[in-house]
DNA sequence: CAGAAATGGTTGAGCGCGCAATCATTTCAC
DNA sequence: GTGAAATGATTGCGCGCTCAACCATTTCTG
């Protein structure tokens, strides 16, 4: 197999991607401290406070949040002990579990999105400009069709 | 504190960015799976093949690694078992420790880095344009930049 | 309708990492 | 030169996650 190696540009776009890209997430998660949430945490209470009844079946909250089932009932287990959750079970499908936001997970929600999305702004999208932002998406989206599509 | 939402564009690049970049990097540590390495394994690997007499001091390794120096300690228990690197103590300064890469942490880099860069490229590069790449690049660099100016 | 397969969720074990504490060594300050 | 501060590395502990095994429930298949 003839090696393919990447250009110059190519392996900037990699190497930068790689390191910056937890760097992001940790910069993101220590500014999200102060509202007692990481990451996880506030993605969770985003995902249920969009859906539908703000409520979502484990099984399809675990996908979105890209963790297993298993990584799911142990990461509720912090927000529910929180009381930004609740759990309840299924009355037409005993298997399922559903979790739903609280009043209270609204609440710190509502208190922390300004200041995560200000955060957001500061380390990414305000040091970009619109041609940028708008390449990021559509390179990301394309990455993210490509690796559905398996 | 009048919020500034983000505008769509801007929130789709986010969420583009925050849902695929775990999911490409586990796409890519699959793909290092044969070769018993994961992604955190192959970077050690890399940073140390790239250096000055293929080894650095542990503090150094740990920064470019983008972990703790508790976390670089436990990293190398792994590949020190799996023999592809050495420790050695440095004679200048008592302190420090550099890690090295071995002849078989050599040859196993050699066998993995085609396969490594075809996978990069399948789930990344050749998915985006040349004016993808460039902008993917200098927007990471830029991100960084700021990372690293705090 | 009965048994098999699929689906949804939890649990135990193990792993990688960060934090805080600790120890050893070197460098700085006076 | 001696004590204090800084630097480099490791260890104990805890946390979050995955994997594999498991149980409960539903759906499919004959």
């Amino acid at each position: 197999m003839a090696t393919r190696w990447l250009t110059t540009q190519e392996m900037a776009a990699w190497r930068a991607f790689i390191l910056t890209a937890g760097d992001v997430i940790r910069a993101i998660e220590r500014d999200l401290q102060p509202f007692d949430l990481d990451f996880g945490d506030y993605q969770l209470l985003v995902m249920l406070s969009e859906a539908p009844d703000q409520r979502l079946r484990m099984c399809d909250l675990a996908d979105s949040l890209r963790v297993t089932r298993s990584g799911l009932t142990r990461r509720m287990d912090g927000v529910l002990k929180k009381k930004l959750v609740t759990r309840t079970q299924s009355t037409e499908d005993g298997r399922v579990a559903f979790a739903q936001i609280s009043t209270k997970g609204m609440e710190v929600l509502k208190t922390a999105a300004p200041h995560h999305l200000e955060s957001v702004r500061a380390h990414v999208i305000d040091l970009l400009s619109p041609a940028e932002i708008k390449s990021f998406a559509t390179a990301f989206s394309k990455i993210a069709d490509k690796l559905s599509e398996e």
